[in-house]
Order: structure tokens, then C-alpha cells, then sequence
DNA sequence: ACCTGAACACCGTTCAAGT
DNA sequence: ACCTGAACACCGTTCAAGT
């Protein structure tokens, strides 16, 4: 008999987790699915419709493990901080999702959770529904791009000589130079793809919100 | 004798983007593209190693089409505004494209020019190196994040009814009460996926700008 | 009810060959 | 130099069948 232990899509979701996390969005595989959780492929089927539904629960898993909402500060704007903070970390630690953000997402349980509890805080601070509205606009954009701008940008970020190379490489030899503003801001590109200026930025935010 | 104009990255570039553009990045296959092209699919071969550099290329085409540099308003507020708009008019006419800025994209010429001018911009009002690259940094990352939400809210925030309606459906029928906050905000997330108010958002950034 | 096995209509990509 | 044709090792998904 060998440990077969029902499928579930917890189940199946942790494991497409898993495989993402070695080889990306592109690595994973119904097949290699179901290998890794040692059943056929069309055992993936009684739990997830399709390859695309499976890859959507990975964005709620990640959410939902991040728990943005599940901590009490008693400062409004700390709370707020806080809870981006998570979203940030959580994003951050799985890369390979990211573009996920970028497709026509339905809303799920735990982004709706994370969506209502800061919009119940800033309202709470005082904010009207409208301003409420647009403060977790600007909030949850700032975070999507930082993220995904830390991503993208992460390999030539860390080290500014690589960026002077790779124009160099991009546009022939006196890259550096034509690109001349880009040389002398590389320097210091790096620091802003850090968590500590992430959450400078959403301080900054909070600083602008019309008062209350 | 057939009309078959030769190839080029160019040609094949623009071949791809209409796919995209009806079907998405998942409907570009390299056996659709070359059929589009009346070529068999080796001949793509020729011109792009492999898939992947065909859909960063993708991403270069259009920010060449905007030509988010190729302007000249005096003052340089206005300046970065419209280019930034540029930027953001060309991502949401583009919205299949959006994932790949969350992949670990290299910088290519045009994205590279659009950065040295913006950042030539900024240093000419008087911000220093450190500064420039911490506001690009913001207005880039803003800029990204207002377009996936844009992209991946769309069709829910067009219409504060669907929304309701979408909340019922994921979580069962008191979803909208159990979320009063998302509920109460629901009439005014609509509007904040325009485009004025994501050159609202860009000016505000520009006004808090450490003074030069 | 839950899982399997075989099959279908596709993929990206390699390789050897044509002109 | 540039393109073709056939083949390889995969895909997601359907369908009919097993237990």
C-alpha cells in the first residue's frame, strides 16, 4: 500500500508552490504536478478546472500565508505600514508570481481581506470612503511596481558596475558615457530596490493623505 | 512568385504584437507567428534565439512606439509628466504585456533612453544623483503598479454593481456585508483606474520632491 | 466518488538537408 | 545566406474505462 493520501487543492497548491519556487511560473507542468504529488495528471483535474485556475490559487496561497491583515497595532499609519510591509515580503520571497499581478486577477478571499481591513483602518482614521479608496489605490500600486520593479531590475541593481557593463554591452562601448544621467544615478539605484525604501515610500504616503 | 518580402527582428515584432493583441500572451506560438508571416517556423529562428527574446522584444517595440523621451516641454514638471503618461498610455493599450515587467527583464535602448532622459530631467531642476534616482524610482514603480491594478481590477472596477455582485459570488451571499468596507468604498475605486487620476498621482509625487 | 490509461491536437526546438 | 521538412520530447486536456 503504498502513502496515498487524498489529493486536496491545498494540497495541490502547495506542491505547484513548490515547483514555481525551483523553476518559475514556466516550470510548472501539470504532469510534473502530478508526479511530485505521485498521481496521474487527470487527478489534478477533479480539484482545479484548469492549468490557469491552479496558477491563480497561488496567489491567494501566498497572500493568505502572508497574513497582512493579522497584526494589532494600535497606530493607524503603523498598521497600514505593517500590513504592506507583509505584502511587500511575501512578493519578494516568491518572484515567480509577480506577473501574476499583472493578469486579469478575480479578487480572492485573502486579497478582499487584506482590501476591506485597510480600508476599515483608514476609514477608521478618519478618512472618508473616497479618500479611503484612493489612499489604498496608491498604497497597493506603489507596492505592485516595487516589486515588480525589484524583480526585473534585481540582477543589475545590486551592483552598479554591472549596469555600466551592460550598457556597454547593450549599446556598444561608450554606453556609459552616452548614457550619461544613467551612469551617474546608478550608484545609487541599488538602495531603492530595499525594503527599508519601500517602506519609506509608503511612509510618504501616509505623510500626503489629506488630513483627516 | 509568391510576395515574400524578407524578414527581420522588426517584422516579426510586429507580426507578434498583433497576435498578443488578439489573443494574448498565450496565443503567441512561434508556429501561429510564422504562419501569420507565411514562413515556416525555423525561419523565426534566423532572427531570435529562442521565444523569450521575442516577448522582450515585445515590451521594446512599444515603449519605442511611445517614444516617452521624444518631447519638449519647457517646464520639466510637465516634462516628466508627460512622459510618465506616455508610459502609462502606452502599457494600458498593451495591457498583455504587462506580466513581462515583473520578469527579470534587461533594460533594452529605448528603456534605457527613456530613464536617461527622465533622470537628465530631474538633474537639470537641480536634484542631485541620489534624489533623481529615488523619484524615478517612485514614478517608474507607480507607474507599473497603477497599470497592473488597472489590468487586473478592470472588468470588476468598471461597474461598482459588479463588484457586489463579484464578492456575493466568491464568498456566498452576505459578501457584501461581511465586507463593508470594501462595499462602502465599491462607488469610488472606478474612478481611480483613469488616466487623470494617474497623472493626478505622478503630480502629487512630483510636488512632495525633496526641494531642488 | 475518485482515480487511471490511452489518445488528440498541439507546443518549442534540433538537425540534416535543400537552394 | 536563408529557408524548409521531418522528427523529438514534450505540453494541456478529453474521453472512456476501471475500482
Amino acid at each position: 500500500m503504498p502513502p496515498r493520501p487524498k489529493l486536496s487543492r491545498e494540497k495541490i497548491l502547495r506542491a505547484a508552490l513548490a515547483i514555481v519556487g525551483e523553476d518559475g511560473l514556466e516550470g510548472l507542468t501539470i504532469r510534473r504536478l502530478a508526479t511530485a504529488l505521485g498521481v496521474t495528471p487527470m487527478a489534478v483535474y477533479r480539484h482545479f478546472e484548469n492549468k490557469a485556475e491552479i496558477t491563480l490559487g497561488l496567489l491567494e496561497v501566498i497572500i493568505g500565508d502572508a497574513a497582512p491583515s493579522d497584526h494589532q497595532e494600535q497606530d493607524w499609519r503603523a498598521w497600514i505600514l505593517e500590513s504592506f510591509s507583509r505584502m511587500y515580503d511575501a512578493l519578494v520571497e516568491h518572484p515567480a508570481v509577480i506577473p501574476l499581478l499583472g493578469t486579469s486577477v478575480s479578487f480572492g478571499r485573502h486579497a478582499l481581506e487584506q482590501m476591506d481591513s485597510a480600508l476599515g483602518v483608514l476609514m477608521g482614521a478618519g478618512l472618508d470612503a473616497e479618500n479611503a479608496a484612493h489612499a489604498f489605490h496608491s498604497m497597493i500600486s506603489y507596492t505592485i511596481g516595487a516589486v515588480a520593479i525589484r524583480s526585473a531590475a534585481q540582477r543589475q541593481l545590486e551592483d552598479p558596475e554591472r549596469l555600466i557593463e551592460l550598457l556597454d554591452a547593450t549599446l556598444g562601448e561608450d554606453g556609459g558615457r552616452a548614457f550619461s544621467s544613467v551612469a551617474a544615478a546608478a550608484p545609487h539605484m541599488g538602495s531603492f530596490a530595499s525594503r527599508e525604501s519601500f517602506r519609506d515610500g509608503i511612509r510618504r504616503i501616509l505623510d500626503h493623505l489629506p488630513a483627516p
